[in-house]
DNA sequence: AAACTTTTTGAGAGCGCTCTCAGTGTCTCT
DNA sequence: AGAGACACTGAGAGCGCTCTCAAAAAGTTT
């Protein structure tokens, strides 16, 4: 049960801790001999150094905290971003030597436990994920002067890498307007989310500049959210013949409410979602939507804390994105 | 930049370290003038204790850690299961006082990594998350002595929480037998998990009883898988009437396939999945799945963790499963 | 009031590692 | 051969905290 220590594998060795640190991290100035009885000690000893002492002893860590913010618990659990963010970020961080500490922060009290943990130095870095425009996490966290970046753009002002929300959303409007659509509605995420506003103001200004009106329900991202936003927009506006979700799966609760009230799509109303996630290829009919892959601005936000740990200034990073045409448009 | 350490706080309070490290660990045995003057120091300084320094005097951590077994990059990443799991435990984990390391084990130099970082010490115990039959790291952790529990039975016969594979799978079947369905066929996960196994043994223990032959396609857990793994079926038997997937992700997928072969569901072919993730129920039709709560299994799971801090035994864990009829069968 | 208990406080020795600095040994140059 | 430059090794002082143990203070008992 009792780990070895380095001195422990430096007795065995017959020689010095220093020496016994110098070849386990990996200095070069150790005459051979030596380095090889100190590697057979180590071996023979299972000798592992212990995390807790190096970083008090360097006064540093190779860890680096994601916080996401949850919503109080009850909202979807198999948000597909969460996924897929979380997975590539500990995969590109992980390659890079660094250990992912997941915190979650929803409520006021978690975020206070962010906030003593980073205090406490347990981690290198932070990443935000998915903030909401009043969450008074990041300001806090920032001035405790860690690297620090957000996966989409937050207020505060700190290093992000996001896609064009209101270009995309704009693209998919026009897309729709090219098609002939007339009556164009949208169902939002929510308000306090950049990523939202941002979508609902490309939507917008688009609609305006070719003189239509905006029909407008408001949801949170998840499918359920979708599917009444949906319902009321049909019962807003019966007439309406297209809808432009601002994620896929709201896009996918849509396509359920307008089933069930008998249109048919895209004959009846098309409808485009946004972010292209792997299940609008499987809906009925596949998903016409603006693809950005997630992963991959996961990964660039990976890199961009990377690149903060070597003195790199943060220059924000915005991901292209494309419109993908099935047959929901 | 420098945060204020425990020394500064006892100079300012005009105190001894050990009457702050009192006060700050929430000891009763100090005076009520002394804890006052402590709190003040301490709030006027900002003082939060160094994490490595405690832990390398306690020789404790609070922090445990999450391991996925990550299929090589490539595969899909919006897996519903990691996002339910991984987010719930968290969740558990948090609200003890827990920190969640996540990491991720695919290839075996990340193996590695989780070794020496388990061994380093820098958690108390470990959980491990989608373990495939093969996987030598259950093994070589369990050779550590730290309190360990698997999200479902794995081998290595460490703790596990885990639904009814088999028996979900064979009420799966009999549904299906009931409804008049004589050939059915199945879609599995990824053979070398444990849970596939059962799943699989449940569908053809079931069939075998009634004398009807098992129609088998081998996927892996993911919607392509499930749709490719259906044309084959489509292909091997065209006179299939049901089908068995193992989870509602290659459900989706067969889904997908039928209705591009021009099947009806579920007059032509009936579908059941199996989990109920959420979007089940938006898909067309809505899908008649086996229930079984990932959220709570994944509770369950962090809860049998935290059991084994206080010295239970570790007793396994079965969660209860229902079948859920939707319109796909 | 003396003797004894109990409670509270402070001193200081670690926890396991890194890293500076001094010491020893080896080479090169004149 | 002696001086100086260079390469390697070892000793030991921290890093910031906890926790044991002894000293001091306060309270009890006879």
């Amino acid at each position: 049960m009792k780990r070895p220590t380095l001195a422990a594998v430096a007795a065995r060795a017959g020689v010095s801790k220093s020496s016994v640190s110098r070849v386990v991290n990996g200095e070069t100035t150790v005459t051979p001999a030596i380095r090889e009885l100190v590697i057979r000690a180590v071996r023979e000893l299972g000798y592992v150094p212990n995390g807790a002492a190096r970083s008090l002893a360097t006064q540093r860590t190779n860890a680096v905290a994601v916080i996401v913010s949850d919503p109080p618990k009850g909202l979807s659990s198999d948000d597909p971003m969460f996924s897929a963010v979380v997975r590539t970020v500990s995969r590109v961080l992980e390659s890079a030597g660094m250990q992912v500490t997941l915190m979650l922060a929803g409520s006021a009290e978690s975020r206070l436990r962010v906030e003593q943990f980073v205090a406490a130095g347990h981690v290198a870095g932070v990443m935000l994920v998915s903030m909401h425009g009043a969450d008074p996490l990041p300001a806090s966290l920032a001035r405790m002067g860690f690297p620090m970046v957000a996966f989409g753009r937050s207020s505060g002002g700190l290093p992000y890498v996001d896609n064009d929300n209101t270009g995309g959303a704009s693209v998919a409007v026009r897309y729709l307007l090219d098609q002939g659509r007339r009556r164009i509605a949208t169902i939002t995420g929510p308000l306090d989310m950049i990523a939202s506003q941002d979508r609902l103001t490309g939507y917008r200004e688009t609609l305006r500049d070719t003189g239509r009106r905006s029909i407008v329900a408001i949801g949170d991202f998840t499918r359920v959210s979708g599917y009444e936003g949906m319902r009321q927009l049909l019962e807003d506006d019966p007439a309406l013949d297209a809808v432009f979700a601002a994620n896929d799966l709201m896009a996918i609760g849509a396509l359920r409410a307008l089933r069930e009230a008998g249109r048919r799509v895209p004959d009846d109303v098309a409808v485009v979602g946004f972010d292209d996630i792997e299940a609008a290829l499987y809906t009925a009919p596949p998903l016409t939507t603006i693809r950005s892959p997630m992963e991959d601005q996961a990964a660039a936000t990976a890199e961009l804390l990377l690149s903060l740990f070597t003195g790199a200034p943060g220059t924000p990073v915005i991901m292209p994105h494309r419109l993908v045409v099935r047959e929901s448009a």
